[in-house]
Formats: C-alpha cells, structure tokens, sequence
DNA sequence: CATGAAAAAATTGTATGCAAAATTAAAAAT
DNA sequence: ATTTTTAATTTTGCATACAATTTTTTCATG
C-alpha cells in the first residue's frame, strides 16, 4: 500500500465514492508532464526513475504507458522502454489537418444544434476573449480561446466526436507548447473567430465549418513551423 | 515463461528480429473477440477466465484491457472490474456520425492526393465489387467494400487521420458485425460507391467528401436502427 | 588506438503474492 | 416469509520477484 497519495486529489467524481485508480492517476500526471515538456518530445521513459519520483510501483506506470500509447503521447519499444512520441513536423501537419477536418466537422454540426445557452456562452467567452487581446492579456486570452474551441466541439452534440477530438487536443497542446507564441497570428486569429461567432449565429453551418477549419488550420501550419528543427532528445 | 504461443503467431514484422510483446498480442486477440462478437456487448470481464483460455498471467491482460479501454471497446470500472462496452443506439449513431465525417474529410484530401497508382487499383477493387454484387456474393463484395474505404483514407496521405479513422474502424466494425444485413441497402451502397468513384476519378474533392460522408451516414443509421435493442448483456 | 568478445549491470516483460474491495452465501432478526 | 447483518469467498489493484533481454563496462587482441 503506498503512502499518502503523491499526486493532487482528484476532484469529486460525479459518481460519489469511486475513487480514480491509481494507473489512471499516473496517466494523467504524465499527460501533464509530457504537454508541458518535463518528459521531453523523443525522451526514454525510464520505469524506475519515473516510479522512484512518483513513489509507486512499476504496475500502475505500465498499466498508465498503455494507455498513452494509445493516445499517441508515448511509442513503446518492446524490450527497449518506451519512448515520448517525438514531435515531429510532418506529423505536426498531420495532426492539425485531422483536428481542423474534426473541428470543421464539429462547427457544421454546432451551428444547428447548439442550444440558446450554449451560444450565449460563446457569445460570453467571445467577448471575454477581444477583450484580452485589446488588453494584451495572452494567457486569459488563450485560455478563452481553448475554451471556445472546446465548446464548439462539445456544441456538436456527439460524445464520440468530442473524445476523439479529446485525444487529438493532447497532442496538439503539446505541439502549441513547444511552439513559440507568434504576435502577429494573434489579430488574425480573433478576427477569424469573429468570422466563427458570426456564422454560428446564422445557424450556417457550412460558413461556420469552413472558417472554423481554415482557422485551425492556418494556426497549424504556424505551429508545425515552428516545431521543425526544435531540440528535441535524438530519436 | 509460458509455453508455446496459444495466439496465432504474428506475421514477420517489418522491423526484424522485433518480437510482439505479449500484451499487444493479447489486444489483438482480445479485439477480435470483441468485434465478432465472442465477448459481448456488456459483458463482464473476467480476468481469471480469459487468463485460463489464454494461458497467460494477469499482467499482460490487464495492460491489454488499458490499450483497449483507451480505444473505447472496453469500459474500465475501479475495483468492479472492467466490461465490454455496451453497444447502444445513441453512441452508434455518433459512431457513425464521426467517422462519417472523417471519410469526407479523407476523401476530400485523397481526390487531390491519390496516386495513379492508388486511383487504378480502387478502380479494380470498385470493378470487383460490382462483380460480386451482381453474382450475389456477399462475403467478397464486403471485403472489396472495406478495403476500399481504407485505401480512400490512405489516400488521404494522412497517417494521423488514419489511424485515428483505424481506432473508430473497430467500433465500427463490431457494430456491423452485431447488425442484420439489409438487403436494399445493398444496391444502394453500390450505387454511391459508383458517385464516390466518378468524384475521385474526377479530382472532385468537394464531391468525393460529400458522397462518401454521405454514404457512411446511411449505412450508420441503418446499423444503428438494426442495432437498437439487440441482446446484449444488462449493463 | 580501434575492434570484438566476454562479463557485469541495468532494464524490461511477465508471473506471482498479498491486502483491499466487492460479491456471494449463510445466519440472525423482524 | 422478508430483510438485515455477518461471514466467507472471490476478484481487483498494486507490489514484488524472477527470468529474459538489452545496455554498459571491462578485457583481450591486432
């Protein structure tokens, strides 16, 4: 039985009294650790450094390894450990070309059934969000425009849509952090999601789609970009 | 170390001299079991059971179970045990819905990007299809069919697309595995997939996405329908 | 000094053990 | 007869052990 638990509590589970299994908790933390760069794009995983930190035993970090492969955070290498998924530019160009298709996808299908609600909260965070850039707040910035993307997807109504997207938004987060944040992108990008706002609110969803994806994507091309040729651990 | 491999032996890799790990070999075999049907829908998993059927420890089926949880063919409940994920209208609709989308999305890239090559042999496969359906041979024509929605995502020339189409596939196949065939839908399928080849065969990629989407939609809400209420273990 | 072979050390994959949690069965209470 | 409580059994999650594989270090040779 392992000590007090060594990573943060999970929050209360919708469903009381069930606790997160450990290996899951794992995967989470070394989610995090690989997004924001302490597990390096091309790192070896070591078991008994990671456990060592950790303070658990090997089962559960396997058992969390699994997982993240599936999820494409991580290669495994039968007998050679495992490996943090390089980042790779072609793979980067990969990636947001399928995240903007989903994400073009998603907004075609939000524009007809997002609910008043929903659309007023975009509206809400839209607002939130011009606002941060003409103050040149760019950490709230980003985190509305997260959001915004987020409730796009969820907008569409399809909970296999929104966790697949879910996969893919890991590995793009990781992709955006090890990018540098690019100034000029910045007023292209909000008046592009003015243009979004605007077609979601017509209902038009094949507009809404098609700046949605062209957004994506161009931000992509940007990030891809600036991934090429980045210090990653040789693969 | 266990006796001789009880799973069908995989084929040379690739890469030489690289063995399967045995947990892989166990996803395998288990998402077999899973699409046709040999563990279903609901079901409780046994880690005990299977153990003794495979002849194998614990350990490499419950790192299995993590791959597989991650692509949604089973559902992971801390300290109950795991099941097979239910198969339930509403998700298979959704199902249907994303890959749906994500054929379109492929198909709209592969019209630009299709080799000669790849173009030529989906036109064989398509003449093969054709002739199978006029000689009433299910089997081969489904085949033919399968593989070529396959290679009109390859040729999108998009592996992250792929495989992330390849994780939704499975699903997709054991809700079409688990419905009746509907022998209407049969002529009409042939029909769109003559629409989807005269778009790919034209570099039309606004049309290739929006037949073949299209295509995929209706098989789904016809699988999804035949699906509704179909035994499967009470969840 | 470079190369190859052998030995030692480290790591990986899997099997097994053990405590905790859940489920089932039996006994007691109503 | 039904419900609740207790006991027994089974299953699960995780820790640990062990053999196989890989990597690193050491030694021998040209």
């Amino acid at each position: 039985m392992p000590p007090a638990d060594p990573m943060p509590s999970p929050p209360a589970a919708p469903q009381p009294l069930r606790r997160t299994a450990l290996h899951e908790q794992v995967a989470t933390r070394l989610r995090d650790m690989i997004v924001h760069g302490a597990l390096r794009p091309g790192e070896r995983v070591s078991e008994a450094t990671l456990c060592e930190q950790l303070d658990i035993s090997r089962t559960p970090l396997r058992e969390a390894l699994k997982t993240l492969a599936a999820e494409g955070l991580v290669e495994l290498r039968p007998n050679r450990g495992a490996v943090i998924t390089p980042l790779r530019q072609p793979e980067t160009l990969e990636l947001f070309e399928t995240i903007a298709g989903m994400e073009r996808i998603a907004a075609e299908h939000a524009a007809e059934r997002l609910s008043l609600a929903e659309l007023r909260k975009l509206e809400k965070l839209h607002d939130r969000m011009e606002a941060c850039h003409n103050a040149g707040d760019l950490k709230p910035y980003f985190a509305c425009n997260q959001e915004i993307h987020r409730l796009i997807v969820a907008g569409a109504h399809n909970k296999v849509l929104q966790s697949t997207h879910g996969f893919l938004h890991t590995r793009m987060s990781r992709a955006r952090y090890f990018a540098l944040f690019v100034p000029q992108r910045w007023s292209e990008s909000v008046a592009e999601h003015r243009r979004i706002m605007d077609a979601l609110r017509a209902r038009d969803g094949a507009r809404a789609g098609a700046e949605l994806g062209a957004h994506v994507w161009r931000t992509g091309q940007i990030i891809a970009q600036a991934v090429d040729g980045l210090d990653s651990v040789a693969s």
